[in-house]
DNA sequence: AATGAATGAGTGTTCATTCAT
DNA sequence: TATGAATGAACACTCATTCAT
């Protein structure tokens, strides 16, 4: 019996991300699929139970590495507002890097089968986010406002920026990214005294 | 030889809208929508050239009324905040009573078929955006960043607000929305002298 | 729009017969049904919902088909005896002109895909024989057991050796037939007095 | 290299037959038969060549065991008609007490695989049935007809019978046994002079 | 203009079988 | 012997589109 080889696993899901990039969930197929992934359609099966699992799991293990850029280094005695630009870039340096995942990750979230992924299974990988923003509204130094209000501020402009950087081959530098972070602070941030 | 009917295209187009919401855009074929719309699938193609123009079409015609809805009942000579912030309620509002066209209009612009709607045309529709977005700079009332990042922190989190209350089934209270608002503003505003 | 083609239909029908007596239910696809009947496999799901479906109306189909060549001109005022022997030889002589008809039924019923079949739409095309027996236990002339064995002597051992001269390539001449049917009526036939 | 394993031999057919009356010998396919032994697929043709030949051998182990059950505790002493209700009451228990056998010789030998038994390999299990007959032929106590015509009336209503009352749960009683046994004997028997 | 019939190419998935261990 | 991995071909079925009316 061979064992399972995991670069196949890898081929397959890597596969899949840069046909769905490409040609859009609609016109990604199993056999296409297959077919860059150097394997026989009948393979994806034994790696996967069957389509929707493949993308739910290609897309839970996305998040899960894209957390991982932005927080596994996240330094707890880091100030609020360094912590914050700490993750900002973090968070823009991925996109850049890994523009693929980024583009994927925007299209599945948006169709409606990103429904089925458990919502807390995407979420939990940014609970250290949440934490730091808790921490910065207990210490009156982030607005008191509902929380994803401050997610949504925090993270969002940003993606959308990288989004449109990546589609255009740009990327914003020093200059533009301390300029697009004094923009996310101020929103977040509480008015002086 | 009758002449096209109008209401005809319009219910091809919701159907077709209606169906990308709930089955995604992978599983919504012309066979689908024609049932959806009471015709027969041969019909879709007196209207439309095909799939893709259809789909494409919707796009468009979507994203126009949303600008319509935005600014057609701008008013030019309101100073920059209250104009923002008129603009940003109607774009809640619209969300809110409008869902459909936005979950449709998110999951569309995120698939690569998006690209091929000629830029321009979308974004055209929001040209007295930019306009006000310009005026406010040179009145030295929003930072002096690229528009693009003011474009980016005035609608993105807003979207992102909607999408999960559009999900959820709630929506922010006038306080919220101040708060949301105050958000925003703070994020474009220019740092006071 | 063009009408529904009803040798279309039929040509479909006769197509899966002939390869399940050929090949086997287990071996007939919808693909060589449509080779072998001249569509694109496509145009079977316009007249049947679905294979399943499809071998469901061929297997109704059949067992309208024989009982009428048995009992459509059966003729109340003959005795007993003569009456059975007419849809007796009625019988023999169908499984000698439509053989195709008869091997797939066989196969067929002894699926567990034949459960599906409304148990009662393919037994009552056989409502008058089984009145018939009604008649023949009232006069006495029948054995006075229960109608499904008189049933199973009347018409089973007939089956089976149609099953076997049709294998063969054979059939009984009017002495084979004669000997057969008397054995066929000693079973049934009440003991004379 | 450890031998053969009995056991696993007779899982891997069993677990084919049960299949085969469950899903049908269309639906029945070598992983779902691994499955329901508890091997591997692989280890199926370390048993058998491939399918057919599985089946194959399935179907005269079935019919081997079930002219066993019939015939061996047959005693060439008895006179004709005790000897045959022996048999008729042998094959009717047998159908009670393992209706899986039944139920699949039933599906298998209407199907086309079913051709590619050695005809006299199946036919031999029942040769004292025929030496039976041949003696009661002989003796003036059956019927002078071809012993096919007597083959099929002692044994193919009996099996209809038993079809019905294993698809519907119920079972004869000796009444019932009585009456039938009565039918099948005057089917048979020279009509006394 | 409008239709349901028709289709070849494609869909996601399973098949019988073999491979490598 | 026994296995799970691996596969090209096939499966039932649907696709976007065109045809004939």
């Amino acid at each position: 019996m061979r064992p399972k080889d995991e670069t196949k696993r890898e081929a397959i899901l890597n596969a899949a991300m840069v046909l769905i990039n490409t040609l859009g969930l609609a016109h990604t197929s199993m056999s296409k699929i297959a077919r860059e992934a150097g394997v026989s359609p009948a393979t994806i099966y034994i790696y996967f139970e069957n389509k929707d699992h493949l993308l739910l799991t290609l897309y839970v293990e996305v998040k899960r590495e894209m957390s991982r850029a932005i927080l596994d280094s996240l330094d707890d005695d880091l100030d609020i507002r360094d912590a914050f630009r700490f993750m900002w870039e973090n968070l823009y340096a991925y996109y850049l890097a890994y523009p693929d995942h980024f583009v994927f990750a925007e299209q599945f979230c948006n169709a409606p089968i990103a429904d089925a992924v458990e919502e807390e299974e995407a979420k939990g990988f940014f609970a250290p986010f949440t934490h730091l923003i808790e921490r910065g509204q207990k210490e009156g130094i982030l607005k008191q406002v509902p929380m994803e209000l401050l997610v949504a501020f925090a993270f969002h402009p940003l993606t959308q920026l990288a989004k449109q950087h990546v589609k255009e081959g740009i990327a914003m530098d020093d200059d533009g990214l301390e300029a697009a972070f004094s923009c996310a602070w101020d929103a977040v941030a509480a008015p002086e005294a």
